[in-house]
DNA sequence: GATTTACGATACTATCAAGTTTCGAAAACT
DNA sequence: AGTTTTCGAAACTTGATAGTATCGTAAATC
């Protein structure tokens, strides 16, 4: 069983649904809530295999057996629709190694991050964080739904060590994840070394190297 | 002075000159290489203002006080343009500490990569890496052009601290130069902390330390 | 059954940008 | 002077795509 599965059953965190539109119960012929997820699902694919320059809302509506109509029916504009199937995403896919021991802690979750960004989800990532730099909306996004979130859920683990005695008190937290995480988007953005399991264990020993003498 | 004007004299790499266009002696009109640089000048500011998504020959054009019949005239299509832009940028602003002290060099080569990122060519880099993610070409060219020749400038510079004994021999210098740019990388592009004089300090502080016990 | 709303399909409009062409003028060589 | 090539300016063609509108149908409520 793989790291990312072993771990898939963590809280996960719940995207609260920004929209009142989610079945109001009216008169007429409700939202299919289908078809809602087959848009969602289309765009991340057509996103992770031709970016989001090259995402059409055409490619996203016969991917995913809709009318544009529909999507625009329920979406502002293009960039909503990636928007939230991106914040989906992340809801569902954000499994957290929490296991009371520090240096397994590290591991694990460098090693899940390292699984989680491997294949799939790895390009629709790349696609979003290139996206982040052209579009302030989903720089705005890339922050407060995924990268704010996880820190924060990485932080209060951490803090528990602290409080445990396994991590010093003036460790810098933030610090501490820009080098546990960094080394890991380097590799995925400039693609010049592997990004395997390999990789995560060194980061993870030489991260935490760094922690005995501080 | 600072650390980016203090190390501007180092060797730069030469990027030899992919066409045989430059200059060519025949009959006619030569060449207009002042509107050449115009052009590529004009390339970058208006790609580190807009993205490269958002740039458009028409901007360039426009802003170089040249036709876009010039432009086509010597580049094959718009990326191309923007592609040799950038490989032009590299040639020149490559500065790399090598002091003879390995905790100096670190610190300044972190020092002076923050310092290259803050600002101006911040910008311009981070739209570098966006259309890497969206363009083979674009990623084929940053890591033959930018990645890879900094690389190996600073593992020469690393070797010869093994050789004077004071980097031990088994450093896997591709995961240390991970550790020491991954970060840096990773808050330019995700823009969840602050990308300063301070962090580079930081981050040297806990690659050094990660080092002693390797 | 009448009404209301959503649906898929499709045609449509409007915009924007890449790349081309034309033209008159300028700058070199012979 | 004549020739050749480039230049800037501007008009132009072409293609792609975001977003809208229409229409007949399906699924719900009243």
């Amino acid at each position: 069983m793989s790291v990312v599965e072993s771990l898939s059953n963590s809280m996960s965190i719940e995207v609260k649904e920004s929209c009142e539109e989610t079945a109001q119960r009216g008169r007429g012929r409700p939202r299919d809530e289908v078809a809602r997820t087959r848009i969602l699902e289309a765009a991340l694919e057509v996103l992770q295999e031709v970016g989001f320059a090259n995402t059409t809302t055409d490619a996203i509506a016969e991917r995913a057996g809709a009318s544009k109509a529909t999507i625009y029916r329920w979406w502002s504009n293009k960039a909503a629709v990636v928007i939230e199937a991106l914040r989906k995403q992340v809801s569902r896919d954000t499994p957290f190694a929490d296991t009371g021991d520090l240096v397994n802690d590290i591991h694990l979750q460098l090693q899940g991050f390292v699984e989680f960004l491997t294949g799939w989800r790895g390009r629709v990532f790349k696609a979003f964080i290139a996206a982040a730099q052209n579009d302030p909306a989903f720089a705005e996004s890339f922050r407060t739904d995924w990268i704010l979130p996880r820190r924060e859920e990485a932080k209060e683990i951490f803090e528990r060590h602290k409080e445990r005695g396994a991590l010093a008190k003036n460790v810098d937290l933030e610090l501490l994840l820009d080098a546990m995480y960094g080394p890991i988007y380097f590799r995925l953005l400039a693609g010049h070394g592997r990004l395997d399991a390999d990789f995560a264990k060194s980061v993870g020993d030489m991260t935490i190297r760094s922690l005995v003498t501080s």
